[in-house]
DNA sequence: AGATGTGAATACGTTCACAGCC
DNA sequence: GGCTGTGAACGTATTCACATCT
């Protein structure tokens, strides 16, 4: 296994920034979009809008991959989508087994835009022997004795975990001994995986105590607005917060 | 991140930044831990370990909180999880509405760690005249006909959105204009909203895809490696031209 | 001694603004 | 005239390394 981090080279012509990847789907599923409408060109500024970007970062994302855009006409539609597909390896099909089929599980399983793009659910895995030979999604659940055997021959790399937390670190260690080198986790752990291994988390509860922190913020900044709106001492204002006509949303409750 | 401009005006003191708005919940997880098996107290490098981050990264985040660590000590557990949990308003608690009462829906009215801190499922709405009335994860289906009334009295300013794609923009106008202000989108669009509304999305596909790019990459540079490894063909098909060495970016801290 | 807290240095990401091409 | 592609400027985030305190 390579061990060692190879140090980062200061890559050459094939270094695409972290950011500008995870924005590639977001374009792509734009471009997809207009692609159904049939619409052969887009603009940077038109694109942008519909992925929800600035068009600056749009076409500085693209420089990256390469100069896929006619000056003083914008981009083929076609040719861009063939192109991001292409640079998310998306022109071929990706096995994708997930592991604990429980409410989520199922719900993953059943989501459409799984298959849409690229995306295979070769196997269900499931620790309950009970589980064992239901039909999810129109597919088999298997039990996890059979997963390194399920890994091997489907040739995946990506793994879906969506098991309870205790358990979740267990079944990451299997999928990698498996040969699983690309790990998508439900699970809320923080999951330990060797050098080339890559992990992405998706975690309801922390994007909720995300939400709930700027909420508070807008709280607070309100009270202090309304704080303001009284007394008027005589200190100046003192530039504090944005002036008076700044963020609070215009929608007020009747 | 929202879509708005919210015109960040270089807070004084509470300007805590973004990256570290997205640690807290992982600290606060791995403090919750070690408050749970009554560990008194932990240094930075045991508390950065448990959260899969380092050890400097950690310290300098909880310096923009304020000076809660006693040197040559630690960090008191209890009284760090009661900071942070203040800091992220969790002290309080936010009724949160889901709108699209589908697998995924149920899936997360269903998810334990909603109730854990802080967060209560005020209501569960759907569309479907069929689904109301129906209990999921204990609690009634209501009509999206009284989504409005169901906001303000129930006073909810986060809404969860898994309806399909197609209405998620609809759903998300109707719970701005009732009051909401913070959504969390598992629907696959942009959604457009006013200034002062924050919007986080959650996007099965696109984590995919993203990890579908750095697979890709890791199989190219194997199959570089084994070019060089064997006397290579006079003439090869240059379809991958993958850079000479290369590494795989640590995505995400593990 | 041992750990925090933090300026300074570096790396990364975004935005500006305009040259270059259609 | 209009739009892309990109260096340069700016802003944000991470890491280093050490002064500071118990």
């Amino acid at each position: 296994m390579a061990t060692g981090r190879t140090h980062r080279p200061a890559t050459r012509s094939r270094g695409i920034p972290e950011a500008t990847v995870a924005r590639l789907p977001l374009y792509l599923r734009a471009l997809t979009g207009l692609s159904e409408r049939s619409v052969p060109t887009v603009s940077s500024e038109e694109l942008a809008a519909a992925a929800g970007v600035n068009s600056a970062k749009l076409r500085k994302d693209f420089s990256y991959l390469g100069s896929y855009g006619t000056r003083g006409v914008g981009y083929d539609v076609e040719y861009l989508v063939y192109q991001i597909s292409r640079e998310l390896g998306l022109t071929q099909d990706w096995p994708v087994v997930i592991v604990g089929i429980g409410n989520l599980g199922a719900a993953l399983a059943n989501y459409g835009g799984f298959a849409s793009r690229g995306f295979r659910v070769a196997a269900l895995i499931d620790a309950d022997p009970a589980m064992a030979g239901k039909q999810v999604a129109g597919i088999a659940v298997q039990h996890s004795d059979g997963l390194e055997k399920i890994i091997s021959d489907n040739g995946v790399s990506i793994g879906v975990i969506t098991t309870p937390p205790g358990v979740a670190q267990q079944v990451c260690d299997r999928l990698v001994a498996a040969g699983v080198t690309s790990i998508l986790n439900f699970a809320p752990t923080v999951l330990a995986v060797p050098d080339g291994v890559d992990v992405r988390k998706v975690d309801l509860s922390i994007e909720l105590q995300i939400l709930a922190f700027h909420e508070q913020r807008k709280a607070g900044e309100e009270a202090a607005a309304n704080e303001n709106a009284v007394p008027a001492p005589a200190a100046r204002a003192d530039s504090t917060e944005q002036g008076p006509d700044g963020d609070v949303p215009a929608v007020m409750p009747a």
